[in-house]
DNA sequence: GCGACAG
DNA sequence: ATCTTGTCGC
């Protein structure tokens, strides 16, 4: 599939500056058709951090099937800081997207989406950037604050940050630990919530993200 | 200045 | 994220 991109090769200041200017352009209610096929992403390190791995895998809503898988190996340029982990991973995770064949209606990412302290993180960079719509799936806490989480499966509690609420924190599996959830682009809170719901069988971590998981840290191609 | 801090 | 063995609990 095509994708959009911009040179990665800024210093944490500009990287900063590009993420204000491209987070006007983030849309946080319901744009997409009818979903079919939704597609995981994940990435992993070699060589002591020295390759960034990532992985793609696009699954059929209808039984969570595999439907196709890219990954993307290259030379990891940018360092980890907290607020600017899509200019680390974004750059292989788009070589992955450019393999596959098919479009995928709907994108899972392994971090934040708007629960970012510039509305900004990795799950809403790549949809922008490739216009399709995406969600943020997280196993820990970037930015807000939230009350105690319903126990029951597909209880949750809204995760709000400086007055405005910026993502849900979810129970997928009864006495497990919550994941924290987030709007990327073109799609609604309450929406990706069911997605991500629906893509969640037996495990805390939606069956995208599990299968992406994989890719990327396997020793597999 | 101190503490927090996706992956 | 990654480096790493066994161990506790359902």
């Amino acid at each position: 599939m095509l994708v959009k991109t911009h040179s990665w090769n800024v210093s944490p200041q500009e990287a900063v500056a590009l993420q204000r200017r491209l987070a006007a352009q983030v849309i946080t209610e319901d744009r997409l058709d009818q979903i079919h096929s939704v597609a995981g992403v994940d990435v992993g390190f070699e060589e002591q951090g020295k390759i960034t791995r990532a992985a793609v895998v696009v699954l059929r809503l209808a039984d969570l099937s595999l439907v196709e898988q890219a990954v993307a190996r290259q030379p990891t340029r940018f360092p980890y800081i907290p607020g600017l982990l899509s200019f680390r991973e974004c750059p292989a995770v788009l070589a992955a997207l450019e393999k596959l064949t098919v479009m995928p209606d709907l994108l899972l990412c392994d971090g934040q989406g708007v629960a970012h302290p510039r509305r900004f993180g990795i799950a809403c960079h790549l949809g922008v950037l490739t216009d399709l719509p995406s969600i943020g799936v997280a196993k820990t806490r970037l930015v807000g604050q939230h009350g105690p989480v319903p126990d029951e499966r597909g209880g949750w509690i809204p995760l709000v940050d400086k007055g405005e609420t910026v993502g849900a924190v979810l129970r997928t599996r009864t006495g497990v630990n919550p994941i924290f959830i987030s709007v990327g682009h073109r799609i609604s809170l309450v929406t990706a919530l069911h997605y991500v719901m629906v893509c969640t069988t037996r495990y805390r971590l939606p069956e995208t993200t599990r299968a992406a998981d994989k890719l990327a840290s396997g020793s597999g191609k």
